[in-house]
DNA sequence: CCATAAATGAACCGTTTAGTTCATTTATGG
DNA sequence: CCATAAATGAACTAAACGGTTCATTTATGG
C-alpha cells in the first residue's frame, strides 16, 4: 500500500514538539515579535553567544516582557527550536508518487534533503544542535528523531516497497539509506558545516544528488532485461 | 610516480599551523601541563563552557603562570587546535602500497577517515570547530585546509592515479573523493553530531566502510575482462 | 470612557568571567 | 650556595550576564 510516502527532512506535521516546551510559557500581545527576535539571535550567536537583552534588543521588547513570556532563557530556547523545526516541516513536505521512476524519486527526495541541507535555518541548526547538544541532550535527540532521523526511516520504508516490487536490489536498508543521505551531502557538507565560503548555488547542488542517484542506482539498481 | 600517498586526516606534519598562533606566546617550565589542561576542557566544554580559572585548575597551574605563557584566551585556544591536528597527524599518518589491489586500499583509506571520525578528538573536533567557527572563522579555514581539505585533495590525486592506470573510470575526481568520504560516514555521522548512545563500535565502522568500497567499485569500477 | 491587563525601562542583585597585580615561595643552573 | 628566573595564590577590577522588581505608561475590550 504505497499510497504516496511523506518524506521531509524537518519535523512531521503532526508531531507536536511544542508540548515539550509549553511548560510556563504564556501568551501575550508580543509574543511573536519575542520568537522571531530570540530566532535571530539564537541562530546566529548560538545559546551562550545570545544575551537575553540582545534578544529583548533584537525583538524590540522590554526584557520585563520577554520574562512575562519565558520563565528562563533555556525555555525560550527549547520553543524556538520547536518552532523553527514545525515551520521547516511544513516548509517542505512534499508527497512522493508511486507512479514515478525511482530515479525520479530518488532525486526528488534528494534535492529535499540537500536543500534543507544549504538551507539558512538548516546549517544554522546543525551547527547549533550539535554544538549545544551536551547541554541539552534531550533537545538534541529530539531534533534527530524529529529530523534527520524521521528521512531515514520513511526512506526505509519506501525503500523496502521498491525492493519488494522488484525495483531495487539491497539486503541492508538501514546502510542502504544512510548512505543515500550521505551522498547527497557530498560536496556541500564541510563546507557547510565549516562555513567554507565556496558557492553552495544550485547547481552545485544539482550536480550532488544527481551523483548520489547514479551511485545509488549503480550499486543497487537491477539492471532491465531488454 | 605514485610511490605511495599520504593519507591522513589530519595535519600534515609538515604544516607548521603553530606559526598562526606563535604570536606572544611564551615557552616555560610547565608549558605542557597548560596545553594538557586546556585541551582536556576545551574538547569538554566548548570555548566559552571552559573558564580559564577550570583550566589552571585542571592544569594544575596558577592562573599567573597560565597568563604568563598566553596573552589571552582566545590564543591558547588556538594553540590548543594547532596542537592537536598536528598530533593527529602524526597518529594516523600512513603509506598507501601501491601494489595493493584497489579495494584493499580504498578499504584502508576509509578505515581511517571512519576512525577519525569515530574518535573521541574527532567528535570534539567537528562540534566545537563547526561551532565555533562564526567566532573564528580563520580557525575554522585552518582545521578544514589541514584536515578534510586534505584529505579530499590527496584522495582525489591518488584517485586520479588510478584512473590512468585503467583501474578506475571516474569523470569527476572532486565528487568522487567527496563521495567516498561521505559514504564512509554512513551509520556514524548524525548519530555523532547528535551525541545518540548508538554503539558506534568496530563492527558498525567495519560494515559502513565495507558499504561504502562496495559502492564506490558499482560505480567507478571497471569490469573485469574474464 | 473607563477598568483591566499588558508593556515598559531603568535600576538593581548576585554571580561569573577574563584578565591584572604583587608580595612570597620555589626551583634551576652556574 | 646563591642569584636569577619561574611559579604561586590570593586579592582585585571591570564588565557581562541572567533574572527580578516596580512605579509608570500604553493599549484593549466592553
Amino acid at each position: 500500500m504505497p499510497t504516496g510516502l511523506l518524506l521531509t527532512y524537518g519535523l512531521a506535521k503532526g508531531v507536536t514538539m511544542t508540548e515539550v516546551a509549553e511548560q510556563g510559557v504564556r501568551r501575550g500581545r508580543k509574543f511573536d515579535q519575542v520568537l522571531d527576535g530570540a530566532r535571530t539571535v539564537f541562530l546566529r550567536d548560538g545559546f551562550d553567544g545570545a544575551s537575553v537583552d540582545d534578544i529583548a534588543r533584537e525583538a524590540g521588547v522590554s526584557k520585563a516582557t520577554l520574562y512575562a513570556y519565558f520563565p528562563d532563557k533555556q525555555m525560550l530556547f527549547k520553543e524556538i527550536c520547536a518552532q523553527e523545526c514545525r515551520l521547516q516541516a511544513d516548509d517542505v513536505e512534499a508527497r512522493i508518487d508511486p507512479s514515478m521512476t525511482v530515479e525520479a524519486m530518488l532525486t526528488l527526495a534528494g534535492e529535499r534533503i540537500a536543500g534543507f541541507m544549504m538551507s539558512e535555518f538548516g546549517q544554522n541548526a546543525f551547527r547549533l544542535i550539535s554544538g549545544e547538544g551536551a547541554r541539552f541532550p534531550e533537545l538534541a535527540r529530539d531534533f534527530y528523531r524529529n529530523g534527520p532521523g524521521l528521512v531515514h526511516d520513511r526512506l526505509v520504508h519506501h525503500l523496502h516497497h521498491l525492493v519488494q516490487s522488484g525495483a531495487l536490489r539491497i539486503d541492508d536498508l538501514d546502510l542502504a539509506a544512510e548512505q543515500f543521505i550521505q551522498l547527497c551531502k557530498a560536496s556541500l557538507a564541510e563546507n557547510l558545516l565549516f562555513r567554507m565560503d565556496h558557492q553552495v548555488n544550485e547547481d552545485r547542488m544539482r550536480r550532488s544528488v544527481r551523483g548520489a542517484v547514479d551511485m545509488f542506482m549503480a550499486r543497487y539498481g537491477v539492471p532491465t532485461k531488454a
